[in-house]
RNA sequence: CGAGGUGUAGCGCAGUUGGUAGCGCGCGUGGUUUGGGACCAUGAGGUCGCAGGUUCGAACCCUGUCACCUCGACCA
């Protein structure tokens, strides 16, 4: 890529907002914009960014055994008429409709009636069990007051899962399943993310666990047992229950060494039991020839959610200037490394175009500072800005076939040849 | 919806007692620079969120309205 054409780089931090740096940061940097209150639109890194994570997503999901289809955002109102949440959800604002000569038709705030009309026609038979679908797609909620950028959006991308089982048991080992493979997920991410007890209410089910990233960015507070590793929402506290529901449900008896921390809800997971095939009808036919419900279970991840997290904590501070970029992992950033030549000498500047193309073809993610305006002093100060792990500068301190590859979030600098430095990024 | 705050150039902001608009960055052009946010010169860019009102005259005062931000309420 190269970097004059992208409208991204060249902007002079000021005024970094000290709640959401990064997010500031990718605003400021013309990576993210924003259209109006929690609705924004990505620039290419950002974006590219975002497909890996969603990469990730599907391919451990599919390793786990699940199957990916696609099911549309803009829905007739009847299928939410028919689940009975319609009311619910129009008043409270959440869902937005829109009008027209054909009808009335929804813009989904959640998969569960969609997903349930899908697997009706398909699941007939308990032969078909169990399954878990699940997409990746656009949600829309109109989010009474939105909060943190990319954190709570009224446009934003989610994936859900939906499992289908003929008993409580098999329920719970689908819910297992996709448990596990959620930790994975947010493991090759790289984000420290722990399971806690959440609330089920809302749902109605059994069990149901927020998957948390420790931050005091987070608007969740919950409270957590650090030696354990075992925590639980503190919303739980309110119920009159909670002892019962702790105990039965997780094995959790003594909370009095917990300790309140703030944390980022990045994912959900719920067992619905039969909840919604009953209002639904959502009925397969058993081994004994007779009718019986679907038991379900439900599981969601803010796609953007992690994304916004994964920026956060990838800001990386300059000693003069403060919040001043990122380094992303390895395993998301979609450019490895930035190219900075000196643009006044043409040797150089065609060294690196080599460079470039050669990096293309080893199919090694590279960014062209090719700005003709921009002192090399200036590129080397912005190349943190969408970070990428490695910084290579071509300019006088370079000589002959040697490269100086340099880590950004070590500073370490090293001199490599062409073979070794392929190797080393890669 | 309750409380508070902010709307002035692409971005970040100033604008005193009411007298028709400024700074920094960025952008264009010319030149000098060139390894950690270069400098000089010059130029382009604005119905001061919107609508009323007061006034000879409003970015500034008054009323209304809209948008955005923060705290709360809410949050599969």
């Amino acid at each position: 890529m190269r970097l004059s054409q992208t409208g991204m780089g060249t902007t002079k931090l000021s005024n970094i907002d000290t709640m959401y740096p990064g997010q500031s940061i990718l605003l400021q940097t013309g990576q993210l914009v924003q259209y109006g209150a929690g609705l924004f639109g990505y620039n290419t890194v950002p974006l590219l960014v975002r497909r890996n994570i969603e990469k990730i997503i599907v391919d451990t999901l599919n390793k786990y055994g699940c199957i990916e289809v696609l099911l549309p955002t803009l829905q007739p109102d009847t299928i939410w008429k028919n689940s009975g949440r319609y009311d619910h959800y129009v008043n409270d604002g959440t869902m937005l409709i829109t009008e027209s000569n054909k009808g009335t038709f929804c813009l989904a705030p959640t998969g569960e009636e969609a997903m349930l009309e899908f697997a009706r026609e398909k699941l007939k038979s308990y032969k078909n069990l169990p399954v878990t679908f699940y997409q990746i797609g656009e949600k829309y909620r109109n989010e009474i007051r939105t909060r943190g950028y990319l954190l709570r959006g009224k446009a934003f991308p989610m994936l859900d899962a939906y499992s289908f089982d003929i008993d409580e048991e098999a329920m719970a080992k689908s819910y297992e399943n996709v448990r596990n493979a959620f930790i994975e997920i947010f493991e090759k991410i790289g984000l420290d993310v722990i399971p806690i007890v959440a609330d089920n209410g809302a749902m109605g089910g059994k069990k149901s666990e927020e998957f948390m990233l420790i931050s005091e960015q987070g608007e969740d507070k919950i409270l957590y047992d650090e030696k354990n590793k075992i925590g639980l929402n503190t919303e739980i506290l309110e119920r009159e229950d909670y002892k019962e529901y702790l105990k039965e449900e997780y094995g959790i008896e003594d909370i009095s060494n917990f300790k309140e921390i703030r944390t980022m809800e990045l994912a959900h997971i719920f067992q619905l039991g039969t909840r919604y095939s009953e209002i639904m009808k959502g009925k397969y036919i058993n081994a004994k020839g007779e009718e019986a419900l679907y038991y379900m279970g439900c599981y969601g991840i803010g796609v953007s959610r992690t994304v916004a997290a994964l920026y956060e904590q990838s800001v990386i501070n300059d000693s003069k200037w403060g919040p001043c970029g990122f380094v992303l992992p390895k395993s998301v950033a979609p450019y490895k490394v930035q190219i900075v030549p000196k643009m006044e000498n043409p040797q150089k500047v065609e060294l690196a175009n080599k460079l470039y193309e050669l990096l293309q073809k080893e199919n090694i993610g590279a960014i062209l500072d090719d700005r003709e305006t921009v002192t090399i002093g200036a590129k080397m100060k912005d190349c943190k800005i969408l970070g990428t792990p490695y910084l290579i500068v071509i300019g006088d301190k370079q000589e002959g076939e040697m490269l100086e590859l340099e880590d950004i979030k070590t500073g370490e600098k090293e001199f490599l040849g062409i073979q070794e430095l392929i190797e080393k990024i890669k």
